[in-house]
Formats: structure tokens, sequence, C-alpha cells
DNA sequence: ATAAACCCTAGAGTTAACTCCAAAGTCAAA
DNA sequence: TTTGACTTTGGAGTTAACTCTAGGGTTTAT
């Protein structure tokens, strides 16, 4: 059981956006201690980790919420819907992968095209690299 | 040349977003009719078309002004300093897919063995997801 | 035992990226 | 020719996700 600042500090971010993402209902800490303290574990940190990669991939607080909410039981999702909403968000996340890989080859082929040497400069930005795709496409 | 509602349309953001775009340098029209309307040229449509997809998966607008900046010519960027911008965006990028694909695995896991019919569901959370994912690296 | 470094809450302030509005000019169709 | 759908500008308003402040309690190192 860690306290806040030691978590923030591990995973490089603020003990007011840990407070915010509790508030948010993103991340609870599992405890307090005697004098109030949030008291977190492995779980809640690696529970933190995931958010906070899901973040940088685009995700929203919101998308990630229900990410997390994810669970079967009785009281809240069926098999049914969790399989849906796993498909859905497989889907999102496949075509945001494609997405980065077209950025991802304009760059390396700005990077490989640019700086020739003697060859002329023609593919020196973005837009020259992805005209070449789209014309190979 | 179009006119603003008809990019707009086509690829599914408001006018507003093209003016403020504009205004933040991010995508400027090729000219103006005669009576002012801003005229839009089939290579502005592919630069938008790319700014949509950055923005998709999780650059700024700051970072897609720094991407649609690189030149060379001898006024802005040296060769040098747009392999190195290059080489620094391209293992960003990388990183983000690879942060993606956890992400993908996670969920792709979620949606197999949540609901195995007669076994029980031990892996129907991201966490329980995350965590054999942990155990088995 | 006291200063420094930590933690608490509530609420105000900030930034990015839109989004909306008012007032007015332009264009195509009936 | 006038109605309706477009466009213009400038500026105000909104939302998400923090970030900061004030005023206080707690823990730890010296």
């Amino acid at each position: 059981m860690v306290k806040i600042g030691e978590i923030a500090k591990r995973l490089g971010v603020s003990t007011d956006t840990l407070r915010y993402y509790e508030k948010q209902g993103i991340l609870a800490s599992s405890g307090r201690s005697e004098s109030g303290y949030r008291l977190y574990t492995e779980q809640d940190i690696a529970q933190l980790a995931f958010v906070i990669r899901a973040k940088d991939v685009g995700f929203t607080l919101n998308e990630i919420k229900e990410l997390l909410a994810i669970k079967v039981d009785k009281q809240s999702h069926s098999c049914e819907q969790v399989k849906q909403f796993t498909s859905e968000k497989i889907s999102q996340v496949e075509r945001k992968i494609t997405e980065m890989n077209a950025i991802l080859n304009s760059l390396k082929l700005l990077h490989k095209s640019c700086c020739g040497g003697d060859e002329p400069a023609i593919h020196c930005s973005i837009l020259s690299a992805l005209e070449v795709q789209n014309d190979a496409s």
C-alpha cells in the first residue's frame, strides 16, 4: 500500500491528476490510512498504467471508463453485451493502428527520401510523402 | 476548387472547425473567390485528411503543425534537422503502435476468454486480462 | 520539538479544441 | 425577385482534462 505521491512519481503524473481521476470514477484508491491518506495497491498501479497508455493513444477518459467497466456479473453486463462491446472496441483500435501505420509510413518515406545526397529533394514534406502513398494505392 | 461546406461534408468536420484550423495555421484555403469565399484544392483535402487521421491517433494540433511544417529549403530546416525530427517522430509513433497493440491484445483476450460457456469467467475485465499479459511477459 | 515534506478538501483557474452566435453579404432555384 | 441555403467576420461560450490555490492536518528527519 503506497501513498499518492509515490504512485504519482512512479507513473509520471501529478497527485492532482490522481485525485481528479478518482473524482471522475476512473481510479479510486483501495483504501485510506488512519489519517485519511489515500493508499494504493499494485493492482491500482496496474490499472493506472492502463489508463495512461490508453490516454496516450487517443482514448478519452470516458472511453477508458467504459473499458474499465467491462465486467460480467449478475448486476451489470451480460456476456453478450461484453462480447459486443469488446468487438466494437477491437475494431476501433485496429482502425487506429492502421491509421498510425499510414502516418508511420509517411514519416519513414520522408526520412528516407528527403535528403538523399545528390538526388533532388522531392519528398521533403509530409504532403509529398502522402501523395506518393496515394499514387501507390 | 471547392467551397468550405463541400470539403467539410466530405471529411466529416464542421465549417467552424476548418476556419479554426486556418486561424491556427494548420490549413489555409488555397484561395478565395471574387466574393471572398474560401476555395480548397484536392491537395488541401489530402492535407486535411492527414490532419484528421493524425488527430484521431492522439497527436495534438501543435504536433500536427510541426509535422506539416517539415520542409527542406534554405530558409527553414536543414537536412539534418529534418532527419532528426522525423527520427524522433518515427520512434514516437512506433511506441504508440506498441501501446495500441498491448491494448488490442487485452481486448482480444477479454473477448475470447470472458464468456467461455461452462468455464469460469476468470478474465472478465481489462484488469484481469492485463494481469495475464504481465504474467506472460 | 520543530521544520520540511508530505497529505487532505473545496473550489477557482487554465488550456486546447472546438462550437455557437449575430449581423451581414452571396448565390441558385422557383 | 425573393426565398432559402450558402458564405463571411469577430467574438463569446463550452467541454475535457487538468492545474493551481488556500487553509489546514500528518509524518519524518534532524
